[in-house]
RNA sequence: CGGGCUGUGGCGCAGCUUGGUAGCGCGUCCGGCUGGGGGCCGGAAGGUCGCAGGUUCGAAUCCUGUCAGCCCGACCA
């Protein structure tokens, strides 16, 4: 029983000054983290509990499913990530340190090497396989920005796991159980999530889906469709493209005098006084990003969108990856790329990499720039006047567009990243040589996944979906204690607070039971709605007339219940969840 | 990396323009009252005013530098 006479706890009255988002600002208030340094958190009882809470969760699914617990350092040396590329690839997210001898260590952002290295030292035969090993575990990412409070830190606490297979049959299989621990885990601690097809990023592979809380404060966007089941990360969504024509069907290239149409919205405007009506839509934009590869190199890539779409920069680097997108300014040491005026004609023979969004099909005729200050082209044809090195998702994806798999409208929201499934593949195992010998004595190349739920964070996204004006109200199967018990006033009203408290907890709930001498009531009921766990039982004014009172902190409900049956009431309340 | 804002008891803030004994609210401690919505009365503890340098008889306040934090942006050719 957690006494708050004694718990380490003090609740703020006012909102502290550097939170902002919802979750941020009431678990410092209720007392559940401390702010250390930007991105740093220390976790009091309150919040401890919910972390035990939400990994004895995860452990009890990942268990079900026959995954083994293990632990890892977080301080691990440089070798293995420098093997992987990743000590470079990881660039300045990576905490980097140097023991007394100068050798240099990191911070484990993630554990793919460790775990890939751990199987390959242990085990070597076919017969191994499959197996599923995880940890809960703190890591380290040096983030540019850390931001909201928990919800983007750069230590945070993740459950990471790893599966490794002989084959591709066997990775699903893995990926599958995953999935559906992750289904269960999610449900199990009350929080409402969408599961969205996501692209694998810097980690390569294939296969890979995101567990996102919707939650404004979200700071990832995803799309889903208001017909079929079907929904995605912005980054990896793929719209219904227009059906690809003939290009030779389509009217010549003919080049125009536009001057003074360096926007596509001037572009538009005089096209359609000289006889041309072209919508925004029909014209192509085409940008000039700077591509900065792991080693360093960076080069121009110029990308082709739509006119009346911008590029996402977030989309476009995510399909670029492990490569990074920064803004490019350096026309001059460009002449080729005629600021205002890019078309993709002949852009290849000036060696210059271009690329274009999905929407722009085989066949399909633009307006774009003629490559010279002042003039731009009509009835420019994919795969006739220009032919892109590759096709790359870049383009803003916008409410409405039409679903990739049925063609309905598509809606947009914003949700918080709390997991990742995803079938990596054999980029561990060939970078540490992870074989085992198959059935007819020669080695096999193992596969696997790689699967994360952020705990920490999944903590904050709860808070995000479950709090209101007067605090935190937490789901009742992910709450740091099951029932809140107060006694207000003098005479029996406390010694029958503890009675009930323990009797409730005899029957197997958790209970927070304020105790404190002295607090008026009022400071009670603040503090409880404040903490925000799901069931308050009041004992006391109705106690005169054998009465207490049972309060639903979400519904802000409040039963008015026999003293003497108060126990079976609140253990059917929470049982019956609610 | 760019822009904006902010650093004053544990927390939230005022004071700075116009230099002159460092204040308020909350919290904490002591005593009393109260006992169903952060209640009341009285008393108390607690601050190198981010740091360094400068101007001045005198600096939280003016000047220079520096460090830290928060928020926003990372952009459409």
């Amino acid at each position: 029983m957690l006494r708050m006479s004694t718990l380490f706890l003090r609740t703020l009255r006012e909102d502290p000054a550097d939170a902002e988002v919802p979750s941020h600002r009431l678990l410092v208030r209720a007392g559940y983290v401390r702010r250390v340094a930007p991105g740093i958190y220390s976790w009091l009882p309150l919040g401890v509990r919910m972390l035990a809470k939400v990994s004895g969760v995860v452990r009890a699914e990942m268990d079900a499913i026959g995954a083994q617990e293990v632990l890892f350092p977080a301080l691990i040396p440089r070798e293995p990530y420098e093997v992987s590329g990743r000590w470079t690839e990881y660039g300045d997210l990576l905490f980097r340190l140097r023991d007394r001898r100068g050798n240099d260590y990191l911070l484990g952002p993630t554990h793919e090497e460790l775990f890939t290295l751990l199987v390959k030292g242990e085990y070597s035969s076919y017969k191994d396989l499959p197996v599923m090993l995880y940890q809960v575990q703190t890591k380290y990412r040096d983030e540019a920005r850390p931001r909201a409070g928990i919800l983007r830190g750069r230590e945070f606490v993740m459950k990471d796991s790893y599966s490794f297979d002989l084959d591709d049959e066997g990775l699903q299989r893995s990926y599958d159980l995953h999935r559906e621990a992750y289904i269960r885990i999610f449900d199990r601690v009350g929080m409402d999530y969408r599961i969205v097809a996501a692209v694998s990023g810097a980690m390569g592979g294939s296969a890979s889906e995101e567990f996102l809380a919707p939650a404004p404060t979200g700071e990832d966007t995803f799309v889903s469709c208001t017909a079929c089941d079907y929904a995605a990360n912005t980054e990896a969504v793929q719209l219904r493209a227009p059906e690809p024509v003939d290009p030779e069907s389509q009217p010549a290239i003919q080049v125009l005098d536009t001057p003074d149409t360096p926007t596509i919205e001037t572009l538009v405007a005089v096209l359609a006084d000289l006889g041309h009506d072209v919508p925004a839509s029909g014209t192509l934009k085409n940008v000039v990003v700077l591509l900065r590869h792991p080693d360093g190199r960076t080069e121009p890539l110029v990308v082709g969108v739509p006119g009346d779409r911008a590029v996402d920069l977030a989309r476009l680097e995510a399909n670029v990856a492990p490569a990074e997108v920064l803004p490019f300014d350096d026309f001059d040491r460009h002449p080729e790329l005629v600021k205002g005026y890019i078309g993709p004609q002949r852009l290849a023979e000036k060696k210059v990499r271009y690329v274009v969004d999905p929407l722009v099909v085989t066949g399909s005729a633009w307006a774009t720039g003629a490559n010279e200050p002042g003039r731009h082209a009509v009835n420019v044809v994919r795969d006739r006047d220009f032919v892109p090195e590759g096709v790359v998702p870049a383009a803003e994806v916008r409410a409405g567009d039409p679903c990739g798999r049925c063609g309905a409208p598509l809606e947009i929201g914003r949700g918080i990243e709390i997991g990742h499934i995803f079938q990596l593949g054999r980029k561990y195992t060939e970078a540490f040589g992870l074989d085992v010998l198959g059935p007819l004595g020669t080695p096999v190349r193992v596969t696997m996944g790689s699967y994360g739920i952020g705990v920490s964070r999944a903590i904050a996204a709860i808070a995000e979906q479950s709090y209101d004006d007067k605090g935190l109200a937490w789901p009742r199967s992910g709450a740091p204690a099951a029932v809140h018990v107060v006694g207000v006033g003098k005479g029996d009203h406390r010694p029958v607070a503890e009675r009930i408290a323990a009797e409730l907890e005899a029957r197997g709930l958790t209970v927070l039971l304020d105790d404190r001498p002295k607090v008026s009531p009022g400071v009670a009921f603040k503090d409880a709605e404040l903490l925000g766990i799901p069931t308050t039982v009041v004992i006391g004014k109705s106690l005169a007339d054998g009465v207490v009172e049972v309060r639903d902190r979400r519904s802000g409900d409040i039963r008015r219940v026999a003293l003497d049956d108060a126990v079976e009431v609140v253990v059917a309340e929470v049982r019956g969840g609610g």
